[in-house]
DNA sequence: TATGAATGAGCATTCATTCAT
DNA sequence: GATGAATGAATGCTCATTCAT
């Protein structure tokens, strides 16, 4: 699933079955423990020995790496579906929406958003990006989205709303309230103060 | 300061400052790297054997909750102070950004809010809480803060923007526009869409 | 070449030109890392599977075996040869210079020249050490070398040779020197000390 | 013995003995099984955990380069005592014995002196080629020392005799005869032939 | 009581060998 | 037969915790 990009060679059948559940195994694995998930545990799940795991991933960065790249990817091409619709505040917050759902719970994915920016930026990530951009300049445009909002702004509230997702809620709370509020916060509005700069943190 | 609530024992002076090395040391390293952060580092910091960091916390663990306890506490002083405010809705706002100074690039303490209902709220924790309700009750009184916010809320979107504080931004980002968001997000306004139920997740 | 006793089966043609890819690239990779060449490695060099290399050689150990015999087989033809020389003491000079040649950077063989006496001795390394036998005797009868060496010295002898051809040298050193000093020490000579006795060792 | 030149801190008691505890085990399976012998071995031979081994050596390679250093080091010692002796020729094939008697059985030694040229010559390796240097200008000097043999030549004519010692030796064969060949054909001798020239090899 | 040396379970990774395709 | 994917025991190293000095 929108994974393989230029698809080096085409693997063998039963090659190819595994590689897939050694990444699903790895996705269960990262999701619930973040980067602390370990080899053996992830090739115990999947099936396989852990050589069929670094057969397939040289290491569990590369591994880890190739299934966040993945979720971006994935997330890139459902964005650009939301490209057509007209309405772009309702097209760019169904994005957020869609990256929300993506994060649920998933450690790994967290973590990497915590970490971006220690990384270069994957392909899908930037295509995501792109996407996103356009999409928060058509809002603005159209006056629904705040006209200071900029596009370092999403993945950084994302990561705020994912951070949030991970977490065992008190009662009241839950992660879609989170983004509910932070997407209130991206109305544009008259009285609104601005917001403060950006620039080099922390 | 405002750390031990019954004090079992009035320490010997020179315990008393030991204690009070390893925890310096501890709040840096745990900041630094979060629960990554090594014990022998920690010891190496407060220029004292581990064997001693030992002898005031029985585990890394507990060092760690005492040091976020610690956090708690003095926010909960703060925040006390803020009852006073006659604005409500400036010292909501006001206490949130106070916390997010408290969480600013803490990757222990930022840890330690996304795993917040994994494990027993600190006297601190609670005492915090119940302010933080208190305020939201008035702010919400003098129709400030949007009706549907609750108090579970709070902590969760702190989690949230102490996600952005570690992260290490792209240039037009800042945890503080994060904040700013999510405040703005707040407001009482009169054509907002309810936010959805929460409950328990994920 | 020279390696099988008894051919047990006339090899099917393209067995035959897999099993010599497969033995010039083990020379190669085994001239190169000595016994820690990687058998992926080698099928990698000899454009086939691994499973193949497996098929021809049953083990690592005996895939290196087969190499080092296919070696000893070469030099004994070749030492044959020098059996008709007339000047004893030339022919044998000659079967150790062209020894070391062979040994001559070649980390596998001179691992198992280090090794002989681990194992039996195969048929090529028997020939050899009769034909050096004899020429030794020759010589010896001719007043060239000295009459307390012994056929066991010359392997010996010859492993350090092979051991310093493996070295990076510094810049007045060269094995050629080695082997020089070494033909000079076995000369016979008025009024050398005997060599001290042979025996199990080390 | 010789081996800590600097001293940094004087270490406790029971750590000393381990560390020393350490070596021999160490010093006992590196010879066996040359630079692959086990970490986990060498902590069971020493009768102490692995964390032991890695507290006073940070990694396996340094671990076997103390060792290295410390037989450089002794035999260097032993070597400056021999530059009083009167007679250059004897103190310098007194060294070489020495230094066999050193490398006698010691695979990690002889691999070692293989690998001699791919790193950086230790301090009290420097000291021993000094030493030897002199000793070897004294002896060409008496007439003793075939006057076209090098400095170089002696590490290199040592990894051969080395190499000869952790031989399984035929029964007529013994690494100390590979030395009185070596040292016969280092003598000064009115009629032999130049050593060929030294220079980068293989 | 403070120290820091010792412990050893735990983890990522490698590679000779096997076996399904 | 040939292939190369799969296997999993083995190995170097880490780090929270314990305990002798």
């Amino acid at each position: 699933m929108a994974s393989t990009v230029l698809t080096p060679k085409p693997l063998r059948a039963d090659a190819r079955r595994n590689r897939e559940k050694v990444m699903a195994a790895a996705r269960a694995a990262f999701a619930e423990h973040g980067s602390e998930a370990q080899m053996d545990e992830i090739a115990r799940r999947a099936a396989v020995g852990v050589g069929t795991v670094y057969r397939h991933f040289p290491t569990k960065e590369a591994l880890c790496g190739a299934l966040i790249e993945d979720t971006f990817a994935r997330l890139a091409d459902e964005a650009r579906a939301a490209l057509d619709e007209a309405d772009a505040w309702a097209a760019l917050t169904g994005l957020l929406r869609a990256a929300g759902e993506s994060l649920a719970g998933d450690r790994g994915l967290v973590e990497a958003m915590q970490a971006a920016g220690e990384r270069a930026q994957s392909p899908g990530e930037r295509r995501l990006a792109a996407i996103a951009g356009e999409l928060m300049a058509r809002a603005q445009a159209a006056g629904a989205l705040r006209a200071d909002a900029v596009a370092d702004d999403i993945p950084m509230l994302m990561c705020g709303v994912g951070s949030a997702t991970v977490r065992k809620h008190a009662c009241g709370a839950h992660w879609r309230r989170h983004l509910a509020i932070v997407i209130d916060g991206l109305r544009a509005r008259p009285d609104l103060e601005p917001l403060p700069a950006g620039g080099a943190a922390p």
